[in-house]
Parts: C-alpha cells; sequence; structure tokens
DNA sequence: GTGGTCTAGACCACC
DNA sequence: GTGGTCTAGACCACG
C-alpha cells in the first residue's frame, strides 16, 4: 500500500507521505474509514522516524483528510474534505501551468499532453 | 520582462527566478540569444540579494538553457536545450499525476483538467 | 583525513575540497557509504566558510558522487559513479594532452612522464 | 594555426591562448623564430577583443616563450625556455596525480592511461 | 561593468 | 544538530 521514500528527494519525508495518503484517497486506492497503518508500524515499513510519520499524520488531520481518534488510531475521514474552494482551483491552475511549461521544453505538444493526463487518469480507474 | 518575487512563499526565491526563465523561454517571451540582465542589476530589481540571483543563473546554466560569458553576461542559449529524453518524460508524468490528484480532491472532473489545460494552452499562444 | 586549504591558490577554495573528496575516494581512503563532516564543522576545521563547503558538497552531489539526506548529513554515495561514458574519456585525454605539454616544456622526455606516473600509481596503491 | 576559443569555458580566454601557443612550441608545430600574428589579427581571427590577445602575449613574453620587438612584431624565442627546475617538476607531478584520479574515478585502469599518453605522444610527433 | 569567489552571520525546516 | 536559504558586503580576475 505504501511506496518506498526517497530520503535524498528534495521534497521532504514527511510531505511525501502525505502525498501518498492523498493519492490513495483521490484515486480510490484508501477508502474512506480506512485504518491507517500506527505511525510507529509505518516508520518500521518506510525506514524513516516515527515522529517524521507523526509529522504527516498531523498534517493530513489539518487538512481534514484524516481523523485520529485516542488509543484506536488514524483514520481516513468519512466525508474527506471540504474542497476549498476559490483558492484550490488557482493552486490547480498554477500547477496546470507548471505541466505546460515543462512539455513545452521537453518539447511535447499540447496533444501529448492531453493524452497523457488521459491515459493516467484511465490508469488510476482500473 | 520580470515579476515581483514573493520572498515569503515556500519556493526558494533562487527558485522562483529560475521558473520565470523557464517560462519565459517555454512561452517564446525570452528569444533565443537573448541577454540576461546582470545579476546584480536583477538583484536591484527584484529586491534580493545578487548572489541568489546569481544562483539561479548558475541553476539555468547546469541545465543547459543558459550560457554565461566572463566579463559579457549571460545569454539565452541559442538552440536552448538537448532534451534529455527519458527522465523528462518521467517528469512530466509525476507533475501530471499531481495535476489528477489535486483535481480530484478539489471535485474536479477529468473534463474540466482538460479544457483548463487546453484554455491556458490558447492564452500563452494569443 | 582532510589537509589543510591553500587560501591564495588560483584554484578556488571550493573546489580544492571537491578534489579532496574525489582523490580520497578513487583512492580508496574514503570508503563507499562514509559519512562526511557536516559541512559546518568541516568549515571549522578547515578555516573556511561554511557557505564555502557546503557549494563543495552540493558540486559534488551533482556530480554523482556524494548523496545528502536532511538533517542527516552528506554520505559518500555507495555505487559512487555510473562513469557517462565518452564525455568522461574525452576530459582524460585532455588532462593527459597538458600534461604532456607541461613535460616537454620542462625538457622531460616521455619515458620519464610514464615513469612518473607509475610511481604514483605504486604509491597510491601502497 | 590557431582552433576556435571558447568564450564560455572555465579557463579565461588570454590563457586559452596562452595554451594554445605554448602546445604549438612544445609539439613543434609552431617552430623557434616563428613571428606570430599581430595581436590585432589574431584578435579578428578568434573573434575576441584585442586587448585580450595582447594579454596573452604579454603572458607568454613573462615566461620567457616569446619575445616582442617594438614595430616588427612578436616572435617565438629562439631558445625558447630555461626549465625553472624543481618548481616545474612539483607541477608536472600533480598534473599527473590528477590524471590518475580522474582516470580511477572513470575506471579506466593504469594501463590504459599509459597507453592513452603513448598514443597521444605518437600522435603529436607525426 | 561583469562574473567568480568568499565571508560572517542569520533564520527556517527537517529529522 | 543538519542541511537549505538568504543577506550585505567585499575582493579579484576578466574583457
Amino acid at each position: 500500500m505504501f511506496v518506498p521514500i526517497n530520503p535524498s528527494a528534495e521534497v521532504p519525508i514527511y510531505r511525501q507521505i502525505v502525498h501518498q495518503v492523498r493519492d490513495g484517497v483521490a484515486s480510490g486506492a484508501i477508502p474512506p474509514g480506512q485504518k491507517l497503518p500506527s505511525h510507529r508500524d509505518l516508520a518500521v515499513q518506510l525506514v524513516v522516524a516515527p515522529l517524521t510519520v507523526k509529522k504527516a499524520y498531523d498534517e493530513l488531520e489539518r487538512q481534514g483528510l484524516v481523523e485520529t481518534r485516542r488509543g484506536r488510531g488514524s483514520f481516513i475521514c468519512e466525508r474527506p474534505l471540504a474542497p476549498p474552494p476559490e483558492e484550490y482551483r488557482a493552486q490547480l491552475a498554477q500547477t496546470a501551468r507548471r505541466l505546460l511549461t515543462e512539455a513545452r521544453l521537453a518539447g511535447a505538444p499540447l496533444e501529448e499532453v492531453l493524452e497523457l493526463i488521459r491515459a493516467l487518469a484511465r490508469e488510476e480507474n482500473s
């Protein structure tokens, strides 16, 4: 369920974990209500410090994606999240813009970018 | 030609500068061979330390997008880049994946993402 | 493990540090996986500014010889390098050519150059 | 007789010119007594500033390799140079050491380095 | 004037 | 404690 962490990557370890959970939820791989591993267990599995996993879970809780019940563990929220309306669209546009820039510099035409996205979407739905 | 820096943004200042130049080249706003401002001048213009601009220029040079001639200044390369084929496509796919994740969590359907990209592409071509 | 820096040498300090590490790895004096001193500590030891050591470490990382883990430190890569095949041989030939030129102008015959190299090789292997 | 200058190279232009002359003399391509082009002519040919060529000629004169006669031009000295004994051997050893380091990191065995040098020596003598 | 390097100190995020 | 970034100023070599 979790893929290995890259400790040399530029994005901090705790955020790599956050992304993994968010991706899992967005793609449906992790269903609402699902119990997450204890931060200690996940730390062992990912070969990182327990505090680091804890920080990721805290971040997810702050984002309203995860709920922690004392003595029970951490769970994906049933109604995962209220999409913050405007701000999020802006973020979306910015990521899209970066994608376009990268594509241009790599010499990939627009149509190829669109096809790439369609392919990824199909892949995650299957 | 350069837009203001956001010194409190999460992405480091030097990288904001890198992105501005890359975006400019990708969109055609900065033509090949164009001389960039001296790193000192740009530092004044952007209200940052000269070393910070220097670091951005160094990075761009390492990426093969910019060429520096001592005593002359820095210039956009004539043939801006030998696209590192595999590696870059992987990067592209990863950015695309992040875009999809963000869209899903924001509740935006696939078609809306595709339309957003098309709109941005049109906008930059006009 | 590190020898003193010559701050008045023509070759920049940060590159002297790069060379020391490269030499150490090439000769086997610094084994793969070895942790390097923190750039602050090494700065104290070599009596240079921390940023200068940092610049050297960054360069080594770009060369694929060193791997940096945030909050952990910098380490010699386990499989130190994927030798960039062509480019590196060209560099080798160029250095060899400079050696020959220097030898000729110093009046040293070819055989003496060869013997010098053999002697250095023996010395480092012992 | 002169090969193009690389204005983006790390080694300064004037020194690239110095090297070209030194190499030419060492290999015999430029015979003693040979007249060098005027610094203005060479500047045109190499597409650099006249002052830069002048600086290279000055350097060569300081090294005792070139002699300038006012109104006549610059000439390679008849008895090109008194080899500064000790200092130069030390320099030689240092260059040899760098060659060995590069070779090791490129994975080239000692014998290959020796053969490379022999090949270059043959090449220049032919 | 331009880039190349270096310094001494600061603040922050991460582990 | 560790790396990551930034600053403000300095000096030098180059063109």
